[in-house]
DNA sequence: TGCATAGTTCGATGATAGTCGAAGCATAAT
DNA sequence: ATTATGCTTCGACTATCATCGAACTATGCA
């Protein structure tokens, strides 16, 4: 009985309270952080630490890095259905797998990362400055280009002031709740505070949600339609 | 979160190797008694009583009781749906789950269940004993017709000597091979004895295994064709 | 540059649970 | 009745592991 093991292994994985609650707190499929988790199995972020990586290294959680953040997941869709399997056989009611994202449709619409857009709003605008060939990528690594520049400092961007900077201009961001990419670095930040100067959008208390204002929105439609 | 703590209560079920070596022995499906389970381990008696309570208590597995024996069995087709899952992530060749008893063919056909005449031999003499009405079931008792003890007599069975005896003279047996009764009781031990002294079946060295001689085969297809 | 935040490593502590020897109970065989 | 066998209970030992305080590293931000 060579094979029996490795059984055993997934399951004294599974077979804690703390990593059983956060995997049901990944069960909806949006990839959290290793304080999220924290805070959603009651732990501190030491013994958060442990657990997410004997997951990670069991084959149970895949990792993401951002910046500075983690952003975990269930590895596969079959260890969604193993969850899910289990769930039934103990008779919770199931929670609904929405994978694509936050359950929040304002938060699904546009968000803070970082202090950058995030949410269906972030990647339009992101598509469109690719689109319009105002974005490019060259060698993996993505930049402005010419028409781009111009096109920045015409919308109001300090360009001069961030090229200035040590940290990165462009970068893109995975988003996890429409699993596409969308613009980070510091254009990005910058580019949703001139959002917020010219009044499109306002943030929420105590969220991450951001508010686009009619006007804004109009705005926003307008200049980013393809 | 509140229905959590039951996927890790049998997350720590599965997180044993001892557990989880009894439960991929049980995976082809028969029912095996808790001294066969203990050895399939590698664990003391005690030991295996104390993992299969705690498995039976947490709805893996079911029980037959049988005499002295107990049988265990996986609890459901969902925990060997549950139980192949996780075969399935862990990279293990998944056990195929036959699910009428035991590979040997000749175990199948014939075997030593306690004194008494088990496998689909078992079966073919009790259900011709029921339908020809020598063996009668009353009130939920099984018994010998008149008719019944007649033919015993005739057959060779000492039958006074087995009315004297406190033990009961008929019994069915759940045969897990097959999945339906046999005869057992001490008529069902004598029946074999005497199977054994015509020289219809000889028994296999080390084994529970009865092996039906060419005579033997004959006599009994004639005798118990219906 | 300095500060704040996210995450990690280390060491100590405490609780849980698997293990078996020894003794006990229940059923079957003689 | 006596013996044998299957299983259980009790008690003690041990190993494992989750937990957290404290100190540390790395990244982002101003």
């Amino acid at each position: 009985m060579q094979g029996t093991p490795n059984i055993a292994r997934i399951g004294t994985l599974l077979g804690d309270n703390t990593r059983a609650q956060m995997l049901s707190a990944l069960m909806h499929g949006k990839a959290l952080t290793a304080s999220e988790l924290a805070n959603e199995s009651g732990v501190t972020a030491q013994t958060a630490t442990t657990h997410l990586s004997k997951m990670l290294a069991g084959g149970l959680l895949k990792l993401e890095r951002q910046g500075r953040h983690k952003y975990f997941a269930l590895a596969s869709e079959d260890i969604a259905a193993l969850l899910e399997t289990l769930m039934g056989l103990a008779g919770n009611e199931v929670p609904l797998r929405t994978l694509t994202g936050p359950r929040d449709a304002a938060m699904r619409e546009a968000r803070i990362c970082y202090n950058h857009l995030a949410g269906s709003r972030g990647i339009r605008l992101y598509d469109s400055l690719l689109a319009r060939r105002l974005l490019v990528t060259s060698s993996g690594n993505l930049a402005l280009s010419g028409a781009g520049e111009r096109y920045m400092m015409n919308f109001g961007i300090e360009l001069e002031a961030l090229k200035a900077s040590r940290t990165p201009l462009c970068r893109s961001c995975l988003d996890w709740s429409e699993r596409r990419s969308h613009l980070a670095g510091s254009l990005g930040r910058a580019i949703l505070a001139r959002f917020e100067s010219m009044r499109w959008v306002k943030r929420e208390q105590n969220s991450r949600v951001l508010i686009f204002t009619r006007a804004g929105k109009q705005a926003f439609d307008a200049e980013f339609s393809r």
